[in-house]
DNA sequence: AATCATAAAATTGTATACAATCTTTGTGGT
DNA sequence: ACCACAAAGATTGTATACAATTTTATGATT
C-alpha cells in the first residue's frame, strides 16, 4: 500500500474549511476560532492562521482585528453583486466550454451530474449543494480560462453563502434538470446554447432567493407590536 | 501634533512591496526573501510571510515551497488571458460608472490624469505607471461593484507584470489622451461612449505588447548561432 | 435587581526558536 | 580541467512562548 501522508498543508486545511461551509455544515457568523481549529486538524495555530488568512482573501470568512475568523455573512448589496458578477462571466464561460468539449469530459460531466441526483436522493442537501458548485467550477475549467475559472470559483464559494443566508423557504435549489440539460448543449458544442441556458439557469438560481431590503426601521418596531393582540 | 504611527500591518508591507512592483522597482523573478523583507520592515518574518502570503493569492508574487517568494513571470498564455479578462471586465464596468459620475468624482479623476502628466513630464515612468493602474481601479470603483472591482484591481496589478514582461521596444506606454477622453464621456455620463473608449484602450494597451510565441524550439539553437559571424 | 468598575480567563497578534529543506562551497577522484 | 559527492551555510516551514486585546466573570454600589 502506498506510503501514509503525515503531513498536512494550510491549503488543506483551507479546502476543509471551504468544503464544511459549502456544504452548510458551519453557516454564517460562525466563529472559527484557533485554537478549535488547530486541536481538530492536529496542527499548531500557525497553519490554522495562514488557511483562515487564505480563506478571507476569498471572502469566505472574514477575519475582525483581535476578535477572530468567522463564516462570513454576504449582505443584501454583496449577494446582488455576486450574482451580478457570476451572470457576466458564467455565460460566457459556458459558450468557450463548449467548444472545447471533448468525449471524456462530457462523460465526466455527467457522471458528476449522476452524483448530484444521488446525493439529492439521499437527501444530503449539503453534498448536492457542494457537487452543484463544483458542476459549475468543472465548466469554467473546461472553458480554458485559468483566470476567470479563478474568479467563478471565488463567486461561487460565495454564493453558498448567500444560499444559506438568503434562500426563500421552500424553494427547491437546483432544478434536476438544469444541469442537464447544459450538458446536452455542451456536448453537442453548441456555445450558443449553453450560454442561453447558463443565464437563465443563474436566474432561476437568483428566483429562488429572497434578495429584497429588509424592514427598513427599526425604529417602527412598535407600530408591529402595538395592538397587544387587539 | 497626531500620535506617530509604531505599527505596520502585514497589509501595509503586501501595499507597499505590490506599489514596489506596479512600479517597475522589483522586476518579475525577483526574489522577495524573508530575512530581507523583515529586516527592511523592521517586523519579524511572521508579518512578512503573512504579506508574501496575501500577495501570493493575488497571484503578484509566486510562493515556491521551499525555495521562496519570487515576483511571478505570467506565461504569455496568462498575460493574453487576463487582457482577454480585463476586456470583458472593465468595458463594461467603465459603462456603470460613467451612469454614477458626480462632479466631485470628475475632479478627482481630473486631478489624477494630472498627476499622471506630471509624472511623465518628470520621466519617472515607474509613478505613471502605477497612477495609469489606478486610474483604472478608480474607475472601477466609481462603478459602486466591489466584487467586480477587486477582481479588476488584481487583473491590473498583474498587468504592470505583463508590461515588464511582454512590452514591445519603444511602443508609448500611456497615450496621453486616452484616460482624457475617458474621462470626458465619463463626465458627460455617456456611457455607450465610455464603453467603447474603454474597449479600444484596452486594445491598445496590448497592441503596445509582444504577446506573440517566442521562437519554438531551442534545438534550432545552432542554427541562430550557427555561423560564427560569417 | 440593575449597573458599572474591576479582575480573571480566554483568544488573537507577534516574535523567536528549532526543524526541514535547499543552495553553495569545498574536496577528492577520474 | 571536470564531475561527483559531502559538508557547511543559508533559507524556508512549523511550533511554541510571550504580549496585547477582548471577553467573561465577579462584586461593590446605587
Amino acid at each position: 500500500m502506498p506510503a501514509l501522508k503525515t503531513t498536512i498543508t494550510a491549503r488543506e486545511i483551507g479546502k476543509a474549511i471551504a468544503k464544511a461551509i459549502h456544504e452548510h455544515k458551519v453557516l454564517p457568523g460562525t466563529k472559527l476560532g484557533e485554537d478549535e481549529l488547530s486541536e481538530i486538524y492536529g496542527v499548531s495555530r500557525t497553519l490554522v492562521r495562514s488557511a483562515l488568512q487564505g480563506l478571507s482573501h476569498g471572502q469566505l470568512v472574514d477575519i475582525q482585528p483581535n476578535r477572530g475568523a468567522f463564516v462570513s455573512k454576504p449582505s443584501l448589496r454583496e449577494a446582488r453583486e455576486i450574482f451580478e458578477a457570476r451572470a457576466l462571466l458564467e455565460p460566457r464561460t459556458a459558450r468557450s466550454a463548449a467548444l472545447r468539449m471533448t468525449k471524456e469530459s462530457a462523460r465526466r460531466l455527467q457522471t458528476h451530474i449522476d452524483d448530484e441526483h444521488e446525493a439529492l436522493a439521499q437527501n444530503d442537501i449539503g453534498k448536492a449543494l457542494w457537487l452543484s458548485g463544483v458542476f459549475h467550477i468543472e465548466i469554467s475549467k473546461l472553458a480554458d480560462q485559468a483566470t476567470i475559472g479563478r474568479f467563478i470559483e471565488s463567486l461561487i464559494a460565495r454564493s453558498s453563502l448567500i444560499i444559506a443566508l438568503y434562500r426563500k423557504r421552500d424553494s427547491a435549489l437546483c432544478e434536476k434538470h438544469a444541469h442537464h440539460a447544459l450538458l446536452e448543449a455542451l456536448s453537442q458544442k453548441d456555445g450558443v446554447r449553453a450560454e442561453e441556458l447558463m443565464q437563465s439557469h443563474l436566474v432561476d438560481l437568483v428566483s429562488a432567493l429572497d434578495l429584497r431590503e429588509k424592514v427598513s426601521n427599526p425604529t417602527k418596531l412598535k407600530d408591529v407590536l402595538g395592538g397587544l393582540g387587539a
